[in-house]
RNA sequence: CGGGGAGUGGCGCAGCGGUAGCGUUCCUGCUUUGGGUGCAGGAGGUCGGGGGUUCGAAUCCCCCCUCCCCGACCA
């Protein structure tokens, strides 16, 4: 890493862009790329894309098989075009827009010091058997055989050729910290691609890997991605919600995903009404109540009960005989204790019963129960199952079988909020039975806890108390300790100063690039088409000449965008004979451009119109006046 | 992988045993030029693929593929 420091690089590159501004001879938001010679700035003037030659195509209707919004826009205004079962073909204005977001995000990267390297995305299986991942990965993974027969696969992520690069080339801890990235086009047979770019089969992701000696070390290259991705998005225009991720039993600790909270996502999180609290629900921790003391608590008693086979009508037979009514109060579903029974899959293809105990008022959330019991899968109790396990009736299930010192044999967990002294109405493991007032830690005692209760709107928040509340989003980045899971698997060590060996500790961080284009546009649209913010947009500023062929305005607005262009705007022209100004209005604001000219009747007067796209605001400028106005908005 | 819907010119749709249609797009000519202008002429389709039934299949039957929506999984 010696010579080269990114940080020193950074400011001279900020300052020889404001040179170049004052010049007026260089676009506001120009290219320019980190390489070991330097920076090399790209062409300082983009030629003007003249909407007379340029390769587009849009659409009047929306595509049929399209549904949200970004997915519409995008083919409707000729970015993108499905190509292949959850793969999409850039169009000329969409590769500008996704080159845009790429170079956001590798100007942020580059600006913290990472350094970008490239992998293949075909790779041989032999790594990814080494960690494990060539069997966990299961169906998501893109596996091919070579003329030979030898296995390849399709890279997902790069874990293990980042961790044996590394590998290769540092043996000592003077070597570290290092951070290296990739944009990389990355691989998975998801069972169901959809909405657009938002969820492909290939996409692009940014992914860079953190290599450290010790914990301080890796929380230090955590924190910098996170300020990193905070600044990235940003400059993306995308609001995002930071939320604690489950890091499960991949090994590592600190996770978080960074959510743009959108109803079309498929991540659901909460968020605290009050306080700045959220959390992916995966990875919600109930506080549990405080215990209540035994004493007084009335003592258990099997109750007969017939056909209740569910929870509402269990409670509505509790409150109407009278030798069942509570005291003071209705019964309610919180006050049952209802136990499910699931079979774990193991990785290695063996097969585990699990007990879990819930207030009835809620169900078992399985997206929950599977990110605490993975890398297992969940598999319902078949009828086979029960009919093995005589201990269980199916239906009256109850803590007096479940457990591993009772009859089941079964490991029984319970939901946080069944503490010590809790009495619970629950199944009395007998057709047509239950018990009430079986009470936590007098009456039975569970094996442990587990967080696998549905979180529901207006649950505790776990820091201050208040409501939460429920909320869509989709993920657009993540930060992982991912800790020496893979350095142990793959055998990266370093030498620490006392010359023993040490096993590297290690981060993995990724954004979706693509996706990121699809959630710009899901954000900022409107029902009239796109609206980019001007640093990822394909252009400046948008200029429509309207009027006849012979009419003034074509040759005024084809000046005008020359002294954009020379101005260092960048510029896309609607320079159409023969098409309508209905027609050029449409496309304008289906396109997205953040700010449009119109070169029209106004011409006469001297004047333009400036409309903004976001707001729709429109007001007459004089020509003379335009230039200056769009270089410094 | 379960449940639901759908595949017919570039795009949107109709046709559901008897010669493949409409709108839009595209091409030509005229017309129009501040919100998808009007008129006329034209181009463009292995009806998702394969098998079957039938004198005859876009249409009926079987298998497969693909797309969309809702669930199970992921940047």
């Amino acid at each position: 890493m010696g010579r080269w420091c990114p940080r020193l690089r950074f400011v001279e590159r900020q300052r020889t862009r404001t040179l170049y501004r004052a010049a007026g001879s260089l676009r506001r938001d120009t290219t320019r790329r980190a390489t070991r010679d330097g920076f090399r700035p790209e062409p300082e003037v983009r030629p003007v894309l003249r909407m007379s030659t340029l390769f587009l195509r849009t659409l009047r209707e929306d595509p049929a098989d399209a549904e949200v919004a970004s997915h519409r826009l995008l083919v409707r205004g000729g970015y993108i075009r499905r190509a292949a079962p959850g793969g999409f073909t850039w169009l000329p204005l969409g590769w500008i827009v996704y080159r845009n977001v790429e170079r956001i995000i590798r100007e942020e990267m580059d600006r913290e010091g990472f350094q970008e390297v490239h992998f293949p995305a075909l790779l041989p299986k032999d790594p990814y058997e080494a960690s494990g991942r060539w069997a966990d990965y299961g169906d998501n993974l893109f596996r091919l055989q070579d003329r030979k027969g030898a296995d390849f696969l399709l890279a997902p992520t790069h874990e293990e050729m980042f961790t044996l690069l590394v590998k290769d080339l540092y043996s000592s801890y003077k070597d570290l910290p290092l951070v290296i990235y990739q944009i990389q086009t990355k691989y998975r047979d998801e069972a169901r691609p959809r909405a657009g770019l938002l969820r492909g089969r290939e996409f692009v992701m940014k992914d860079s890997y953190s290599f450290d000696i010790d914990d301080e070390g890796l929380q230090a290259s955590y924190d910098k991605h996170r300020v990193a991705y905070q600044r990235t998005f940003d400059r993306l225009g995308l609001p995002y919600v930071i939320v604690s991720a489950m890091s499960g039993a991949m090994g590592g600790s600190a996770s978080e995903e960074f959510l743009v909270p959108l109803a079309v996502g498929e991540d659901t999180y909460v968020r605290c009404s009050a306080c700045d609290y959220a959390a992916n629900t995966e990875a919600v921790q109930v506080q549990p109540p405080a215990p209540i003391a035994f004493d007084g608590l009335p003592a258990a008693a099997v109750m007969d009960t017939p056909d209740t086979p569910t929870i509402q009508t269990l409670v509505d037979l509790f409150n109407a005989r009278p030798e069942l009514r509570h005291p003071d109060r209705e019964w309610t579903a919180a006050d049952t204790l209802k136990n499910l029974v699931v079979k774990l899959r193991n990785p290695d293809g063996t097969s585990t019963a699990l007990a879990i105990g819930v207030p009835g008022d809620r169900d078992v959330d399985l997206k929950r129960l599977e990110a605490q019991v993975g890398p297992a899968e969940i598999e319902p109790f078949s009828e086979e199952d029960f009919a093995a396990n005589p201990a269980l009736a199916k239906g009256y299930i109850g803590p007096g079988a479940l457990g591993l010192e009772n009859a089941s044999g079964i490991r029984y967990l319970v939901d946080p909020r069944v503490v010590d002294g809790t009495a619970w109405i629950t199944g009395a493991d007998q057709p047509g039975q239950h018990v009430m007032n079986l009470v936590m830690g007098r009456d039975f005692t569970p094996d442990g806890v587990i967080e696998a209760a549905e979180v529901l709107p207006g649950d505790p928040c776990p820091r201050c108390g208040s409501a939460m509340e429920i909320a869509r989003g989709i993920e657009m980045g993540h930060i992982f300790q991912l800790g020496r899971k893979y350095a142990e698997a793959l055998g990266l060590t370093v030498l620490d100063e006392n010359g023993k060996t040490r096993v590297v500790t290690m981060g993995s961080y990724g954004i979706g690039v693509s996706r990121a284009v699809a959630a710009i546009a899901e954000i900022g649209c409107d029902d009239k088409g796109l609206i980019w913010p001007r640093e990822v947009a394909p252009a400046d500023v948008h200029i429509v000449a309207t009027g006849k062929p012979t009419d003034p305005q074509l040759p005024a607005a084809e000046q005008l965008a020359a002294e954009c262009e020379a101005a260092g705007l960048r510029v896309l022209l609607d320079d159409r004979v023969g098409v309508s100004p209905g027609v050029k209005f449409n496309d304008s604001e289906l396109l997205g451009v953040p700010t449009i000219v119109v070169v029209g009747r106004g011409l006469a007067d001297g004047v333009v119109e400036l409309k903004d796209r976001r707001t729709g605001g429109r007001r007459d400028v004089p020509l003379a006046e335009i230039v200056g106005l769009l270089r410094d908005a």
